[in-house]
DNA sequence: TAGATAAATTAGCCGTGTCTAACTTTTGAA
DNA sequence: TTCAAAAGTTAGACACGGCTAATTTATCTA
């Protein structure tokens, strides 16, 4: 959950300015309460930082955990990509898929990735 | 948790006879008491056939969920191999990853396993 | 600037999946 | 054949992530 969350603020902030909870809730599909309980986890967790009925900011740790999951999430979809998916399914199956993928699959993900670039 | 509950029953009965609880929460690094809870619940859900104090055997459609599983479970494995990972981590990584491997995706590993196979 | 609307929160519920402690049933050895 | 050990279950607790209904706060607009 944290891992989305985090990946998700950071694109709100850096595409709109700002990360409100009503944007995470459309996004997520899911209610705005749910939302508010989750930034709370967040929040003592260390990763945001906000005051009630405001907008959400990253924490230090915040941002360098979003900026390891979107650079996980970027080379799972471009992985799947070079395997000829789809995209709408590249993007589905990478939501998953980079929650369980290990630093040595990673590399071996970009390591293909550069294999299959070289290779037209 | 279905999945992988019903894959390692099926699993089980195959390599020892028999799918006991014991054996499952071993398997899954869980207590006990778990095993049981969750095993009740796929019985809820018609996955699962037994009586208490009893081994735990599989319904037709907890056979057909368990074989679909299984598959896919192996060319996701296969696949993580093929990049040349070890075993080690696909088999960890595979655990989590078959979760969220669509049909397309699937079939792209197919697809790519067949590659690597011609290609040496 | 008042009042309506939109956004956010709180309270309280639920299902899932985990645990520990205590109990029951089965089993297997003496 | 008995009875201790192993296996399994029950009861009760907890954290997580979801929901609805009701309330509070912020914002926009007339
Ligand atoms: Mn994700
Ligand atoms: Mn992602
Ligand atoms: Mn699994
Ligand atoms: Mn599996």
């Amino acid at each position: 959950m944290a891992e989305d969350y985090v990946e998700l603020i950071a694109e709100l902030i850096e595409s709109r300015g700002e990360a409100r909870p009503v944007e995470i809730a459309e996004r997520f599909g899911v209610k705005p309460p749910t939302v508010t309980k989750n930034i709370s986890r967040l929040k003592a967790a260390g990763l945001v930082r906000r005051e009630p009925y405001r907008a959400i900011f990253l924490t230090d740790a915040g941002r360098e955990l979003a900026e390891a999951c979107r650079r996980r999430h970027r080379i799972v979809v471009a992985f799947l990509l070079s395997l000829g998916i789809d995209e709408e399914t590249a993007e589905r199956d990478a939501e998953g898929i980079e929650h369980h993928v290990s630093t040595t699959t990673l590399e071996a993900f970009e390591h293909a990735l550069l294999q299959s670039q070289s290779g037209k």
